[in-house]
Formats: structure tokens, sequence, C-alpha cells
DNA sequence: GATGAATGAGTCTTCATTCAT
DNA sequence: CATGAATGAAGACTCATTCAT
């Protein structure tokens, strides 16, 4: 959208450059420091990671939760878009959520400290919690209620509280090698199965 | 007001009275402001609420999970002595997991920001997390293996992985009032039964 | 010199009215966000009221004081103005003081925090302090020294003092119900008449 | 062992001693700050004029204003107290509010910034404000009731309002060698005879 | 000429932990 | 033994001013 001048211009050095450029500088380095720091990492420390200043942060994210959601953004959207997909694709709408929500927990586990903050009242990351909700609950039960359809599990289980359960059960899922949140997780849904008929 | 008299000086029983009389107070003040603030709740707040110095806390409990422990201590072993009492009243072993799992949940869940610390490195609550599963994780183990024994489970659960599941199931249950733990534990247990035969 | 039309080149007048038009939107914007928020509001705000970009406000005015000048400049210049014609029009050269300050009070109070910047030494304010002096503290003097000439009031009057100790009684009179600059200044202005016999 | 063993032990470098005495020490430190710097002088530099950490400022003086108020207690006091005593001894009740007055606009000079602050609604000093008001509002009203009384003003001025009007008067009064509040204040009060008849 | 992105110093405030008394 | 005063690191946020485009 900004390209395809004529002339040949260079990248210009670290300038303000396209504040795009410097958006995205921001966010491949946020989302850095968040492996290794968790997403409650100091401000300057992201700042300092992406060669910006602190107040550069704060203008292109307001708040933290919306740097967070900027950071994850793409991958919730793809999260989002591919439910129907395997729904389209699979016979069994409960293999389709098992395959979904499978996808979620990689997403989730791989990200430190992510699924912590997912918690409502999370100081600060409310709205993190808002996107995370508004964006993969329909989803969820949508898949849900197509399996209910199908008579392969109850009609009373719901979208938000099951998405909580599994948020929870990826947090700290990494830096314990004991523990396999994609295992608990498979319990879990492989439980839906099994109450069905309570 | 320690001791006082010229004359005979026990065997510093007087002072181990004191001491003692103490270490309780503490233990009910840190409980009622654990209730209220969370199990993080500054050690000045514990330290007011139990009308001793904070310096005192520290001597009886040199790290926060000693505190937190000793706070729970009763608690956890009652849950840890009750298990094989079910399995042994119980004609399912799974159906006595189940029993026993739902007590721990309801202990959990009403220890605001237990679970949360339950994790391995949570900075200062190593202790907490060791003391947890040294007396716990027996016992699910006990009552996983009967499941196993009996058939109704398959036996490669493993029960650390389990509890863990279980813990983080809970975190954050009381003040959301549309996530319910219970029934999400009930689910995670009920998967075990599913997966048997996988 | 920055345009570029092939046809007839203006001697940069048009550019010249841009810039005054500007200019004058940024008076009127600078005005209105004083009013809300008081002299000191961020430079962002009133950049943003004004619709031009923050390096527009420090090219026209290098400082807030001559922002703050170029706001009341008119006012100013008017009150400077009427001093004289109060004067003339008077039989009592005091009963023109005091109907002089008057008007300079009602200025000062409506104007949100500008009287707490008109001290000497207001960080960035001193060209503003100095404006207002060299305007106003002549026509003070011109009708302190009538007044004395009349022998309504003492001769060892001091026009700086004078106007700097009704500046200072209209500060904060906004925002406060319980205080009225005008009595004061009334009262100070009436003190000049008894302290005559001193 | 950390007291007078054999060895020559100097009387403890900057030990906590008796917290008294720090609170004495931090009183002192803020008073001189605050005539260099203003009663807003940030925090860190009122603790290192102190020797002592920031937080000991905190634990002693939660909020600035209890901070401001401290440092200024036994003056405030002390003109509160000599205000009946200036009443009984003066024939005049107006001689003695100007006595009064000229001893509170002394001590107000003479500390910068104080009487900026004095305004309802300085963040954070509501406090100050508060308390300045509390004490000497009353011994100026019963002042003011006594000159009205013997009929040497009129019987409607406001405590408050004189008060505020006096304190504004002492703003910026240091530093400005061309502006003399305390004769600014003597017309004020002397204007208080003059609208007598008003 | 105009724009507005970027910088980064400067402050406040909390709390775990130590240690003089 | 108990007390609680003192320490000081840590982290968030604002905004004036510059300067590349």
């Amino acid at each position: 959208m900004t390209t395809n001048d004529e002339g040949a211009r260079q990248p210009a050095r670290k300038i303000r450059a396209d504040a795009q450029r410097n958006e995205q500088a921001l966010l491949a380095a946020a989302a850095s420091v968040f492996v290794t720091s968790g997403v409650e990492a100091p401000v300057r420390d992201i700042a300092a990671a992406a060669g910006v200043g602190m107040g550069t942060i704060y203008r292109h994210f307001p708040t933290r939760a919306d740097l967070v959601v900027a950071v994850y953004r793409h991958q919730v959207e793809a999260c989002a878009e591919v439910g129907p997909v395997l729904l389209a694709k699979s016979g069994s709408p409960h293999a389709a959520l098992s395959q979904w929500v499978n996808l979620f927990v990689d997403f989730l586990v791989t990200k430190h400290g992510l699924a912590a903050v997912l918690q409502p009242g999370s100081a600060g990351f409310d709205a993190l919690h808002a996107y995370f909700l508004d964006r993969l609950v329909p989803v969820c039960a949508q898949l849900l209620a197509a399996a209910a359809q199908a008579g392969e599990i109850s009609d009373d289980m719901d979208a938000y509280e099951l998405m909580r359960g599994i948020g929870n059960l990826c947090i700290g899922a990494d830096n314990d090698p004991r523990y396999d949140a994609r295992r608990m997780v498979k319990l879990l849904i492989a439980g839906l199965l099994q109450v069905r008929s309570t």
C-alpha cells in the first residue's frame, strides 16, 4: 500500500520510517519478550528489545492488553476461522471440536504466561480476556451445538465455561515437563462424550 | 512480659508456650487474611491481623510457602487420609476417585488464589507445591491404580499430571460466576472412563 | 517555494494565507482548550483541537508564553486602552482606577489558570509575565499617579506591585465558590484610600 | 553483640535509632528542602536530604500533605494561639487583626511555594488546605467579629474568604524583589476599614 | 510548510526482607 | 524472642520537544 513508487526508496535507517514498520518491529519484539518473560514483561524491556522508546509503545498500544491482543491477533483469528472448516470437513462434530481445541491448546501452551492472564479480572488484561472470548467462544459454541445436534454430547455444555476450563488447563504447561496440557484437555473433551447420557 | 521470675526457671517451657500460642494466632490470622486477600497477601497485613511483628512471621515461617502449608496442613492431611477410606467404602474405584477429587476441588476453590500458586515455579511457593504433591499425588495414584486394576480406566494415567490438571481447573473459580470448576473437573474425571479403551 | 504548479506563481501569498488561517485556527482552538484545561494544557491537546500538528504550534509560537500572549492579546490591549478612557470620563481618578481594575479582574478570573502563571518565574511563561506587565503596568501607573495627584491616595504606591497583588488575588478564583476575587480586589483598592493618610 | 564491646564502636552510624529522632530529622530535612525546592519537591530528594529511604517517609507521612502539615504544624499552632492574645492586648480589634495577619504573612512568605498549594484542589494537598483553614479561619473569624462588634469594620466579611485572599497575596512573594506581600496585605486589611461604611 | 512519530527523563508508590533495640 | 523501622529495587506512565518525511 505504501510501496510501488517508481523511485528506489531505501528503508531509511531506524528513523520514524513508516510507523507501520515500527509497529511491526514492536510486535515482533513483544512476541519475543513474551516468550521469555511472559506477557507481563516490563514495558521498558519490550521497548528495549524493539529498540524504541517506551513512549512509542504507549502510542501504538495504550494498554498492555492492546499490545498482547495485537501480538496474538493473527493466530487467534486463524484459530477462530478454522473452526467451521474443521466442522465441515469432519464427519463427527465431536472430532472436529477435539481437533479445534487441540489447535487452541497448541497455541496457548507456547505462549508463556498467556493462559494465566486470560482469567477475568487479571488487572489490566480485561480487554485481552474479552477479545479471546468474543472471538473464540462463538466458534466453540458452534462446534458444541453441532455435536449436541448429532447426539454425540449433551446439549447443556456452556462454551464459555469449556473455554475457560481449557485455558486453565494450559496454565504453566510450559516449564513443567511432567505436565502435558494436551493430554488433560483431551481427557476433558473425552469427558464430554461420557457425560452425554447423564 | 516473657519471663519475670527471679526464681525457678522451667526448662524454657513457658517460652515455648508463648511461641506456640503465637504460632496459633498466626495461623488463624493468616487463614483469615488469605480468604479475603489471597495467599499472596502482604506480610504486613498478616502480621497486623495476628497482632505480631513481621519478624515473628519470618521466624516461624521462613518462607511464605511454609506459612501457607501450615495454614492448610490439616485440611490437606484430612484429604489425603480420606482417599483410602473412600476407596474401601466404594464398590467402584473410579467412583471413589471422583468423590475424592470433588473433596479436593471443594477445598481448593474456597481458598482464594491458592490454586494459582500451586504451580511449580510460583516464585517462593515451591515448597507449597512440593507439599501438596508429596501428600496428595500418592493418594491419587492409589485410586488411579485401583481403577485401572478394576479395568475402569486406562493404566497409563499419571497421578501428578492429573492433580496438576485438577488444580489448574480450580484457578480463578471464585470470582467468576460463569465458571464452575467442579463441573469441569467432573468432565475431566469422566474423560478417564472414556479414554479407557483408547 | 514548495509549490509546483506550472502556472502563475503568486508572490507566495497563497501560502501566507494558509499559514494565517492556521494561526487563527490555532488561536481559537487554544483559547477553547485553555478555558477547559487551563493555560498549561498539553501541547498535543491544543494541536488536536486546532486540527494541526504539534510542529505547527511550535513554528508559530516557539514558546508556550507566545501562544498564551497571542490568545489574550486583543483583550489585554483593549484593557490597556480603556484605562485612559476611564480616567478621562471619571471625575475621580480612584474611581477610574477601581473600574479599570474590575475590568482586569473580570478578564483574569474567567481565564482558567492564567493568573497562576502570571507569576514571574513560572517556568516557560516569563514572556507572558513580561507582556502583561509591559502593557498594563504603565496604565495602572497612570491611574495611580492621577489619583495621587488628586490627593485621593498616597503617591508611593507601585503600579507593578499593585498589579501583582491583583493578579494574585485572582488565582484559583474559579473553582472555589466561597472565594470571590472581585470582593477582595475591591477591598485592596479601597485600602488605597485608607492608607493615604498613613 | 552490636553494643559497646571492648572495641571502639562509634554510636552506630545511621541506625534506626529512635524512630522519633528519625522523624525529627525528616521534618528538618523536609523543611530545608521545601525552602529551596518548594513543597512539591520530589520525595526522593527529601529522603536523600534526610539520609533515609523513601519508604521511611511514606511510613511516617503517608501523604505529602501529612508531611507538609507536620513540618509547619508548630508554626501554624503558634499563629492560631496568638490571635486571641493579640485581641486581648490590643485596644483596637482591627489593629489586633492587622498584627495577627502580619504574623501569618511573615510565616507564609518565607515558605517557598506553600501559599501556592494552599489553594483548594491542589492535587494531593487537600488535607493541607483543610488543616490551615480549620486552624486559622476560626481565629480570623473571631478577630473579624470583634472588629465588627467594635464598629471598626463591616460585619459581612467572611473569614474564609479573607484568609484565602491573604494567602493568595503571598504567592510568589519570595523570588520577586519588586513585590512585597506584606504591603499588599496591609492594603487589604486597611480596605476593611474603608469599606466599613459601604 | 506541515505533520506527528519517537524519545526518555522524571516521579510516585509498594513491599519483601533485614536487623537494631 | 519479638518488634516494627528502614531500606531500596522495580515498574508504570506522562509529555515537552525534536526532526525525518
